[in-house]
DNA sequence: ACGCTAATGGAAACCGTTGTCAGATTCACC
DNA sequence: GGTGAATCTGACAACGGTTTCCATTAGCGT
C-alpha cells in the first residue's frame, strides 16, 4: 500500500513554518491551541496548509509525542465468521464501539490471524488498551495482550489476576433454562454446543474434554447444566453433547441431526446459543417433529430473530456487556483496583418449550 | 486512561541496550532482524527483555519510523446502531475485516461523532489508508478523509474522482424486483425506505426529496423504482413513498402501518431492505393480511434470516463487497489507475410475492 | 603469516510531532 | 517615558524506534 501519486515530498509542519517564516511551535498552536497565537496569524497558517497540501499534523507522530494512540484495541477469536454471523457477538461489538464513540476514540480490531501463532498484529497495534473477547483461555494471542504496559479488559472470560472483567452470571443463567425444563418434565435431554476448543471436533463430547474446555462461557454453561440436572436426579452422564466448531444455523440443524439419530427419545434439545438453536429447530421441522409439542428446543442469548420466532432462551444484554467493557476501559487509570461486573439474564419462555410428550409415558407411569 | 501501576519508568530500546551493553542497532535487530546477530546474543536480548518487563518495540514508535501503521481506517455512518443491526452491513464488515486479516493489517472504526461535526477523529486516526462505508454524500467526515493522503476506497457511494470504488449494479436489481412485481400484475404498489438524509423523516417523502437524497443508495434504488414503474405504465408520482430514519424492524412495521392506513388499495410494498421487509410482514399479520395471498412483500440485501423465511428480495454479495474493498485498497500503490468493482446482484424469489389480490378487480375489470 | 570475505555489532541520521521555558514584542496605563 | 502585564514566538529536548552505512572481527584458504 503506497502513498497516492504524490511527487514532490509530503508538507510537515516543519516546511510549513519554513514557508511562513515562523517556528514549529506556532504551527503546531495553530492547530491544537487556537489561544495560543493570534486569529490573524492562524488563518494564515491555516490557509498555507491548504495550499500546500499539509493535511495536519501526522497522526502517528502525534501519537508518539502525546503518548496515546486514539483507539483501544479489540482482540476478538481468530474466527472472525463467527464473531460476525452471531448477533451476540455483533451485539457486544456494537456496545463497545458506541462506548468508543462516546469517548471520541477509535476501535482497532486486531488481526489474530489464524493458524499461524501470529502474535506480532497484537504487539503491532497502536492501542491504549484492550478489550478481549471470546478467545480460548490458552490463546497465545491473550498472553501477548497481557505483556502489553496497556489496560485491558475481558469479556466472557475466566477472571485473571488484577484484570477487569465484565460478564454474564452464566452459571445462573443456564440454571434457569434447567430449572424451567426440569418444571416441565424434561428427563430426557439433549445439548448442543459450540466448540470447547480450539481444534475441530463436529461430533459428541467425552467427558474429559467437556471439563477441560478452553472457551470459558461454554465450559461454564455445560458445567451448569450438569449441576442442576444431577440436581434434578438426572445423571449427567447419560446426557447426549453434540459439539458444533463452526457457529452456523447450518451448524445447529447438522448438531439435531446427529443428537436426535442417535437418541430418537430426547424430548427437549438445549443449545448453548440461539443459532444453533435455529438450526435444531430447522431439523426438527426437516423431521415432521412439532416443535414444542414433539421436542422442546431452548436457546442462549436472546437475539432479536430468537425473540421474533419465539424462542424460549436466556436473554443476557449484549449491547451493553461491550458497553461496560469500553467504559471501564476508558476509565481506568482513575481507579487502582481491578473491577469485575457481572450482568443480569433473563429467562424468556417462548413458544419453542412446553411439557415432554407423552408418547412414552407409558413405560413410566402407567 | 492511564499505564498500569507500575511506578518505574517503562523499559524503552535504549534502556534495555545500555543494560546489556549493546547498540539499540542491536537490540532492535533482535526483534525484527533475527538473521543480523548471533543466536546468543539474541537469546540474551529477549532475556534480558524479559526480566525488565520491556513489551518489544513501542508500536507507534515504530510506525512513524516505517510509516507503516499496518492498519485501516473504515468510516462508518455516525449512526453505529444501524450498522451493526443491519446483517447486510454487519456482512460487509466482516468481509473487510477478512481482507485485512488476510493482509495482517489492523481495521480501525473511526468514531464519527453523531451531533457535533467533529472531524478530528478522521485527522487522528493513524491508519494506511480508508474504506467509506453507507456515509452520507455531504457528510464533512467524507471531505475529511478525502484530505488525507492515503489510499480510499469506497463502499456503495457516488462516484469520486480519483478514487476507487464497489458497489452492487443497485439499478439493475431494484429494476428485477420492479419487473418481477409488474410481472405479476401490480400496479398498485407502496415503497418502504431507509433515511434519504442527515435530517430525520419519519414519514411519506416528497419527490424533492426523493431526488435530492444524500444517501446514494437509496437514492438510487428509488430512481431505479421510478424508472421502472412508470416503463410499466404506472404513475411514479402517485405511488407513496414512506421514509424512516432508524432502520430496525420495529420501524419496517410502524411504516408499513402508516403506508396502509393512507393507502389500503395497496397490494405490494416493496422495501429497499430485508430488515424493513421483516417489519412489514409483521404489521401485516398483525393487520389479519396474509402474505402474500393479501399482500405482496419485498425486501433488499438478501440476508440470512430473509432467506429462512423465504422472503422475496434480491440478494447481493455483501461479504464480497467488503473483502473486494479491503483487497482494493491493499493493492493500491501497484496500480495507478482508480478503479471500479460492480457487483452482481440476483433476484430471489421466495413466498412473500403473489399475483395481486382479486377482490377490487371488479373496479376494473367486471 | 597474509589477504580476502563474511559475519557481526555500532554510530548517527531521521521519522514528524509536542511541550516547556525563556525571551521578545506589544500595549495600556500611570 | 517607564513599567508591568499580556501575548506571541522560537530554541531545544524529548518521544521510541528503524535503517543506512561503517568498522571491526573472525574464519578460511593458501
Amino acid at each position: 500500500m503506497g502513498r497516492p501519486i504524490r511527487t514532490r515530498r509530503q508538507a510537515t509542519l516543519a516546511s510549513l513554518a519554513a514557508e511562513l517564516g515562523v517556528s514549529r511551535t506556532t504551527v503546531s498552536n495553530a492547530y491544537n491551541r487556537p489561544d495560543q497565537l493570534s486569529p490573524e496569524l492562524r488563518r494564515r497558517v491555516l490557509e498555507t496548509a491548504r495550499r500546500l497540501g499539509y493535511p495536519g499534523p501526522d497522526p502517528v507522530a502525534r501519537s508518539l509525542r502525546t503518548r496515546r494512540a486514539g483507539a483501544v484495541g479489540l482482540l476478538l477469536t481468530e474466527n472472525l465468521s463467527y464473531a460476525f454471523r452471531d448477533p451476540a457477538a455483533v451485539g457486544v461489538l456494537e456496545g463497545l464501539a458506541l462506548a468508543c464513540e462516546d469517548a471520541g476514540v477509535g476501535l482497532h480490531l486486531v488481526p489474530a490471524s489464524p493458524g499461524r501463532e501470529d502474535v506480532a498484529a497484537v504487539h503491532r497495534a497502536g492501542v491504549d488498551g484492550f478489550v478481549v473477547y471470546s478467545v480460548p483461555d490458552d490463546d497465545p494471542h491473550l498472553a501477548a495482550v497481557l505483556e502489553r504496559p496497556v489496560p485491558t479488559v475481558i469479556i466472557d472470560q475466566p477472571s485473571i489476576e488484577g484484570i477487569d472483567r465484565v460478564g454474564p452470571d452464566d452459571a445462573a443463567a443456564v440454571g434457569k433454562i434447567a430449572e424451567h425444563l426440569v418444571g416441565l418434565g424434561h428427563r430426557q435431554v439433549g445439548v448442543i454446543c459450540m466448540r470447547l476448543a480450539r481444534e475441530r471436533n463436529d461430533d459428541f463430547v467425552s467427558p474429559t474434554r467437556q471439563s477441560g474446555a478452553h472457551f470459558h462461557v461454554q465450559r461454564t454453561r455445560l458445567e451448569a447444566l450438569a449441576v442442576a440436572f444431577s440436581a434434578a436426579g438426572v445423571d449427567w452422564a447419560g446426557v447426549p453433547v453434540v459439539e458444533r466448531f463452526d457457529h452456523t444455523v447450518d451448524d445447529g440443524a447438522s448438531a439435531a441431526r446427529q443428537l436426535l439419530d442417535a437418541y430418537p427419545q430426547i424430548t427437549a434439545v438445549i443449545c448453548t446459543s440461539d443459532i444453533l438453536a435455529l438450526g435444531a429447530m430447522a431439523e426438527a421441522e426437516r423431521r415432521g417433529l412439532r416443535v414444542p409439542q414433539d421436542l422442546t428446543v431452548t436457546g442462549f442469548d436472546g437475539i432479536a430473530e430468537a425473540e421474533r420466532i419465539g424462542l424460549t432462551t436466556v436473554h443476557q444484554p449484549v449491547l451493553e456487556k461491550g458497553k461496560m467493557a469500553g467504559r471501564l476501559l476508558l476509565s481506568s487509570g482513575e481507579r487502582s483496583a481491578p473491577k469485575v461486573i457481572t450482568l443480569p439474564t433473563e429467562l424468556r419462555v417462548g413458544r419453542t418449550s412446553a411439557p415432554p410428550r407423552t408418547v412414552e409415558e407409558p413405560w413410566f407411569g402407567g
